[in-house]
DNA sequence: CCGCATCCGTTTCGATACTG
DNA sequence: CAGTATCGAAACGGATGCGG
């Protein structure tokens, strides 16, 4: 019995034969924070059932994008994690929650904030067509936690970096930040999509921007609608 | 009875609420060609049946992705076309591509190359790392037909242009080429692939070059994989 | 002919239970 | 902890039908 396939000579449609089944994403999102065991993939996909895991882990090991690897003892547990091309997977993701960002209001009781996906989310918020050819480090002092949004350099001239390779936000706050922005994922969101200008949420006390204050206009552009940011 | 989601606050979990049901991507692949009739879209894509096109169509208009436009008489017809949430879609698109590449190898007769479908492929071939910040058009005369991809110039310092928006593929061949290449679509996507090597193509003569000589290694470049093109 | 809607067998998914 | 087995429900594949 042949897995169903689009069969068509076209790599949207291959990639689809490989991804498009329900859950697959969100297992290979779970992987590119790191190594996870299957209960910790099955905690963290609430409403995927074992079985159901199971089957999508084999498939994804058959398509060589994920590997099962059985850590030695005395930590005896087998975790899966993301082959070299599952990494390559990072493009479609981030591309993916950029599209999802303007469907998000406000985190709820029954769908609350995950502070894992953080920095996912804070990754797909930049513009990065607003960013400096230069390495840059933000920290965010967020309610929900602290992270730290490097930017790397762009890179020499005729070899750029595409944007998954010039972002990474880690845990923490760095020590050398050149900024720093206190505020909530709920207001940046906010910012992000223009539903909140960034005047009135300094007025408010919304947000809190430290660090070089000639960086902040980058910022504001960096966290803003394209239209908005080109008006301001 | 309520649409089946995910159900968590992730801009993955719900853009994949949108589109992740089967099909539904592809019907977007298409629609970014252009508006598209019913009975167009159930030709492009063999497989879905009438009653699941009918089904996704209603919820990508639901969506706000897609709407049906009503031509005046007397070319009387409904044709479907994105709107323009559903053209940023066209990102998610070009990631999916991208990734997908390295899994077509040649056409069969079963999955023989579709000349619409090759704009997009030519797209997702590009290396946009290495493009210089400058316009650039080059030509490509393929066995399948003759297309030029538009390089638009990378925009003003400070605010860039993504990949999506320098990329433009259009049908034919522009009077103004900087370069020009005569290959096929199969040859170019091993080249791509590093399963061919480009000096070795040219000898053999499955490749010619044409327009400025010093832009060649340009072009070497960008349709190499990463590590080949660093060597050389 | 175009734009769907209806019907039905098959596959996949959701949910619970069970095993090494 | 790391899965597999089972079974009803939902989605999908495939074909046909019908009004404009």
């Amino acid at each position: 019995m042949a897995k169903r396939s689009y069969d068509q000579f076209c790599p949207v449609s291959r990639s689809l034969d490989l991804l498009g089944e329900r859950w697959t994403l969100l297992i290979v999102r779970e992987l590119l924070t790191g190594p996870q065991r299957y209960s910790d993939l099955k905690r963290r996909l609430p409403g995927m059932w074992s079985n159901l895991l199971g089957q999508r882990l084999r498939e994804l090991e058959d398509a060589d994008l994920v590997v099962r690897r059985h850590l030695p003892p005395p930590a005896a547990r087998t975790v899966y994690e993301l082959t070299e091309r599952g990494r390559e997977l990072e493009g479609v993701l981030l591309a993916i929650a950029r599209f999802g960002l303007p469907y998000l209001d406000a985190p709820t009781e029954e769908q609350p904030l995950q502070p894992r996906l953080i920095p996912g989310g804070i990754a797909a918020l930049v513009r990065t067509e607003e960013l400096p050819p230069g390495a840059l480090t933000i920290g965010f002092v967020l309610d929900e936690g602290h992270w730290t949004l490097r930017i790397a350099p762009a890179g020499p001239a005729g070899s750029k970096l595409s944007d998954v390779e010039r972002l990474d936000v880690v845990e923490g706050l760095d020590d050398d930040l050149d900024l720093n922005v206190r505020t909530s994922l709920p207001v940046l969101l906010w910012l992000r999509r223009g539903k909140l200008a960034w005047r009135e949420a300094e007025d408010q006390g919304l947000v809190e921007l430290g660090g070089d204050p000639s960086h902040h206009g980058l910022l504001h552009r960096t966290f803003s609608p394209a239209d908005v940011a080109a008006a301001a």
